[in-house]
DNA sequence: TAGCAGATGATAATTATTATCAATGACGGA
DNA sequence: TCCGTCATTGATAATAATTATCATCTGCTA
């Protein structure tokens, strides 16, 4: 029952220090440049625990390097993403989706067009099913994203890096 | 095995028309007005199966409504989702979130403050374990989104309605 | 160390969403 | 059925996130 725990912030900067360690390797096997921007955007994503968006990234990172552009924040997050070193939270930020449908349900979405289906799951459902709290938070329900990619989608895309895990 | 299936866009007029009946009395109930407008943007949006925009629906409104405006089907939509007779696929569309954790891990978000915390759940991963794809689909991974209110937002909303199922 | 492809910074452009506010009309009570 | 009230609408402006542009700079390879 106890199956899904909160995660707490513990062994952070253990994390940081290693992802930071192995991100130069990273960058030259992906044959991408090791800037300074590059390196202190990570750092200061890796610092930050709370998902944090491009603006607080920018206020984190210009404090090492005041002149740094937030252009080059949003670039580099999105970079970063691209290329599995960070994650998007929210894969269909750019506009808000409306659903006419209100039975419980869940969705595929494809990564690339952002078309996004209907989906049936109902074992997802049963597993918060008891639970009426999580920690600190009261739960109102729960629905899974699955990222995938379209038929035609995926032939254009061939050979890609992950962007998605 | 076969428990996730995608959904075809089967029955939905059926529902559709089931939904437009109820609406009248729902919003009775819900003490809100009942306007063309509100009866015309729920009915575009039962009638796009696809998980639309804003302006989509703005666009199939138009056809009969031409003078309907733009702010009041981005109203509306948010309404509708208030009271239960809609749902938002993207409830931290507002801006990226980014995340510097790579391993998998899920998500539990307050859907008032939006903040986002890690969510360990074994289980939700072995759901799709097997499968390389759903339908047409090219399946890339899944992730949980949990969605709750976090201990102070809950004491502030004291009573209120859905907003999120 | 030279040269180039890719990255950056400054800035403008785009675009979704929200705010404002006067005019309108839905609806409960007379 | 008519009226007054107040929620809703439409038109428009304001806001804010993101992306595009482009001249300059710099990490990287040879
Ligand atoms: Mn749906
Ligand atoms: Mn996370
Ligand atoms: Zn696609
Ligand atoms: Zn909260």
């Amino acid at each position: 029952m106890t199956e899904v725990k909160l995660l707490g912030g513990q062994g952070r900067g253990d994390y940081a220090q290693a992802r930071l360690a192995e991100f130069v390797a990273n960058c030259r096997r992906k044959k991408m440049a090791v800037t300074p921007q590059r390196r202190a955007v990570l750092r200061a994503l890796l610092e930050s625990g709370d998902h944090p968006r491009a603006d607080r990234v920018y206020a984190r990172v210009r404090r090492e390097h005041p002149h740094i552009s937030l252009a080059t924040v949003h670039r580099t997050l999105e970079r970063l993403c691209e290329v599995g070193e960070a994650r998007k939270v929210t894969p269909l930020h750019e506009t808000a989706r409306y659903d006419g449908n209100t039975r419980p349900h869940h969705h595929v979405v494809c990564v690339r067009c952002k078309r996004v289906e209907d989906l049936e799951a109902p074992e997802f459902d049963t597993l918060l099913a008891g639970r009426q709290t999580l920690g600190e938070f009261h739960l109102l329900g729960c629905s899974v994203e699955v990222r995938a990619l379209c038929h035609r989608c995926r032939k254009r895309t061939a050979g890609r890096s992950p962007s998605a895990a």
